[in-house]
RNA sequence: GAGGUUGUAGCUCAGUCGGUUAGAGCAUCGGUUUGUGGUUCCGAGGGUCGUGGGUUCGAGCCCCAUCUUCCUCCCCA
């Protein structure tokens, strides 16, 4: 039998772990400053948490998993008649997570008597889509999310955005935040004169650096927006200059829109936030054209892209007032991120910005001529250990240059060759084996020179 | 879900117009005066040419189906 990979899953080898786990321990040391808490919940939930939450798109792209036993022992002809949207729930109760936001709400509404409100947590796991595979694009990927839910304080997000900073800072990675809030999105479609098709426009509107004004504007006629609404919405992109100009402008053509209006006010509070921050907004752009995909968004919204790389956004999150109402608990404002790793980990190895040190290794290893020697190595392992150094021994019995190959195919950087002469004299070789350089030394020397 | 693309040794790839026994580099393993890798030299093993059908005297090469890879659209991290 010929092993393969599932389609759109990956292996992850030694020297890709250190680098993601390099990923990794950076986001959630910032995650951790920030005062976020770690949960997990499982790679399965039942489908009734899921389906619904992202869309029809997002049902179709769900994994689901086949009942246990024997699943059709009840399926009637006529239920197979009714093909496979209405069969699928018969014999699937259960599906792969999505992402991590709906579970968290799941676990927020199950657990909320115990939890300290406003509750920060922070979560990296997998999650798993059945998108069509391609580059950025992966059908399990670990996602890095902090959410803040409980509160409606702005504060939260001008931290969001102090998070973002931080993690891209870190990680040498040259970065655009782009902002927008949901409800300059609602007071706009109000202000052209298409109240209640902000779902259509955000659709088209988001692809305008992608495609274009022109058929943007092409795309939302064939949606039904009227000419003297395409004609206001035209100044709309005409917006341009600093983000305070920007500010003033949008104040004027949303002055009739009550919503419109709340979301610049709460976008200019996040300003003035991370200004008594400190922070600078040199990478920080108002983009009132962002507008992303998922539905459940209400108030800010936020996108990191990677400069000087071809990739998609890396980073992503926003504002949602009500994402566990649906669990029966309604009232609970979050505002969350979502670091994709393994974008990130592209975007890192295609502009070289790994750092070389990859510490995860054997310090020393010893080797040995024979029995008798692989047994005089046995007590100086231990030693070598309790000194804090990371150390092993060639477990079998076989030619120096094999233990030596096996050093170097490893990286380590230190051996120490044990023969009969060694254990006579006490005195060891050992072998720097970036040098190629070699000495006699005691195993206490050994272990306060490699301390 | 729509369109395109790819598949030959563990890896990267040659393979002419359809013609005899499918090659190379790297990697692996063994040897190179019995204790020295990255860096000598010599040799060996390793392939149902993605899979299943078809055309043909003959298919790695042509046709069909299917899976897989990568890409565009859609959508997303």
């Amino acid at each position: 039998m010929k092993p393969s990979l599932v389609k759109g899953t990956r292996d992850f080898g030694p020297d890709k772990m250190v680098r993601r786990n390099y990923i990794f321990d950076t986001i959630k040391a910032v995650f951790q400053k920030f005062g976020f808490q770690p949960i997990e919940t499982p790679a399965m939930e039942n489908l009734s948490t899921l389906m619904g939450k992202y869309g029809e798109e997002g049902d179709q792209l769900l994994f689901k998993i086949l009942n246990s036993g024997n699943f059709s022992e009840k399926i009637t002809q006529n239920e197979l008649d009714e093909g496979a949207k209405k069969l699928t729930l018969k014999i699937s109760e259960k599906g792969l997570k999505y992402d991590l936001t709906v579970p968290f709400a799941r676990f927020v509404v199950m657990n909320r008597n115990d939890l300290a409100m406003p509750f920060k947590r922070y979560q990296i796991q997998p999650v798993w889509r059945g998108d069509r595979p391609q580059r950025g694009r992966y059908r399990e990927f670990y996602q890095c999310d902090a959410d803040v839910v409980g509160t409606d304080s702005l504060v939260c997000e001008a931290e969001i955005v102090l998070m973002i900073h931080e993690v891209f800072k870190s990680l040498g990675i040259n970065f655009s935040l782009k902002i927008n809030n949901r409800k300059i999105l609602t007071g706009l479609s109000e202000a052209i004169g298409a109240a209640g098709q902000e779902g259509n426009l955000a659709v088209a509107i988001d692809k305008l650096d992608k495609i274009g004004k022109e058929k943007v504007l092409e795309e939302l006629a064939e949606k039904g927006f009227s000419t003297e609404s395409l004609a206001k919405l035209d100044l709309v992109f005409d917006i341009s200059g600093t983000n305070q100009a920007k500010f003033i402008k949008l104040g004027e053509l949303l002055q009739d829109s009550e919503t419109g209006k709340k979301g610049i006010e709460e976008l200019r509070a996040v300003w003035d936030l991370l200004q008594s921050f400190g922070q600078t907004e040199e990478n920080i752009e108002l983009d009132i054209t962002l507008a992303r995909g998922l539905s459940y968004y209400t108030g800010a919204i936020f996108e990191v892209k990677a400069l000087d790389v071809q990739m998609g956004s890396i980073s992503g999150g926003g504002r949602y007032d009500n994402l566990t109402g649906t669990f029966g608990v309604a009232g609970l404002s979050g505002v969350g991120i979502s670091f994709g790793v393994d974008r990130i980990y592209d975007v890192l190895e295609e502009l070289n910005l790994f750092p070389e040190n990859n510490s995860v290794t054997t310090k020393l290893l010893l080797c040995h001529f024979g029995e008798k020697e692989l047994n005089y190595t046995l007590p100086l392992l231990q030693k070598a250990r309790l000194a804090g150094i990371n150390t092993e021994v060639y477990p079998d019995v076989s030619k120096i240059k094999k233990q030596l190959d096996y050093a170097d195919k490893k990286k380590i950087s230190y051996v120490c060759i044990i023969g009969s002469e060694e254990m006579e004299t006490g005195k060891l070789t050992l072998k720097n084996m970036i040098t190629g350089e070699q000495e006699k030394l005691t195993f206490e020397e050994v272990i306060t020179k490699l301390r």
